[in-house]
DNA sequence: GCTGTGGAAGCACGTTCGTGCTAAAAACAA
DNA sequence: TTGTTTTTAGCACGAACGTGCTTCCACAGC
């Protein structure tokens, strides 16, 4: 029998140079060579754990997806285990949505890699099915979110999907802001106009 | 003399090549060998108007924020000529924050290519002056749009920049899904969220 | 008609990229 | 020790990139 390596764990650090590159460099320096310079490696012994570049670029993508997607959900778990319209669920909220945002260090190199791919997947067909799974896994937390703030059962359901694409929308362009001008886009920032558009949902029922 | 051509004529027609390029295949494919083929030149010939690639991108850049910031400028000109709270100062207002989704085929080709370059420049150093210039002008027209939807000069000035702030993140963020998930992020879902977001906006003082 | 200048085109060099393919090295069964 | 198989490393090819430099071409001014 041969050498044996925790293949699954070398994956993961071939991965983890990825994201350091897409997060330092931007998307087009994550070569094979850069790649494998980052984790240590050569380019064929990259290539024994991705056939191609695309398919390392693909499963990059779906790593930061899983990421973000268990953040979200152990949030939202968070947020369901607090009576509704007490402070704690105001606070697991705010936890909830803040997990969006690059508050630190591994959140802003998870959000940096997450931009990088969406944006990718636009043009390279490779990334446009992982791009639908990070769309629907978001947007099913934020849907679920809403319903959870929803005092009644009585909005109509469009109301609701148009709600919860707002609050998508503006966490993603919060998210943005504060990848591309950290020096406006400050943590307080975020956080008021966050505590701004919570308000603007608790009102929704009064101004129907 | 020599040979007379309209050099600024011949600059926007490049600039133009740049614009359909980047929205049908990304700025990484927006090399000077197919800027030039795009626009019926050789690369000499692009290179004569544009001492670099570097330069080109970067004119590119100018010149999208320039159509932008124009088309905003005019639709917030719409916005002051209506009577505060009125029904057309609502459709004007409408009208504004339209400008910013890829509603029609020229507005979609400009969000593209504004937000393919904003990301750029968040690696590019070449880029980073015009995306300041395209964050403040931007954020200039949003801020004048919110003190004229605000009914006193009672709001704290804080809330209105957080407003403000609010507004840019949601619109960006629309915008992206457009671009990204055209299929869920349809004219209607945006026209409901912009919609949402202007209901929250009148709401805001009430919740004062 | 001749000439010089601005516009257009292209060549050549060095670099980087993905990828097919080969060969050494390492670790375990026999 | 020997052999088998995984892992690692590397070479080589074609393509695409930016850019320095040279070459043609057309036309206004003499």
């Amino acid at each position: 029998m041969p050498k044996i390596v925790d293949a699954e764990a070398r994956r993961q650090e071939v991965v983890q140079a990825v994201f350091r590159i897409i997060a330092s460099d931007g998307l087009e320096r994550a070569s094979l060579r850069e790649v494998a310079d980052e984790a240590g490696l050569a380019v064929g012994s990259v290539r024994h754990y991705f056939a191609s570049s695309d398919e390392l670029l693909a499963f990059s993508f779906g790593a930061v997806i899983d990421r973000i997607a268990g953040r979200l959900e152990a949030a939202l778990s968070g947020v369901e285990a607090e009576p509704p319209g007490s402070k704690e669920q105001h606070a697991a909220v705010l936890n909830l949505l803040g997990q969006f945002l690059p508050l630190d260090e591994e959140l802003a190199v998870d959000a940096c890699v997450w931009m990088a791919f969406r944006h990718a997947a636009r043009i390279k067909p490779v990334l446009a099915a992982e791009a639908e799974r990070s769309h629907r896994a978001v947007a099913a937390v934020v849907g679920r979110l809403i319903m959870l703030l929803s005092p009644g059962e009585a909005e109509a359901h469009q109301t609701l999907v148009a709600e919860a694409e707002r609050l998508l929308a503006t966490l993603d362009g919060l998210c943005m802001h504060a990848l591309l001008q950290p020096e406006w886009m400050t943590a307080e920032m975020c956080s008021d106009v966050l505590a701004a558009h919570l308000r603007s949902l608790e009102a929704l029922p009064a101004a129907h």
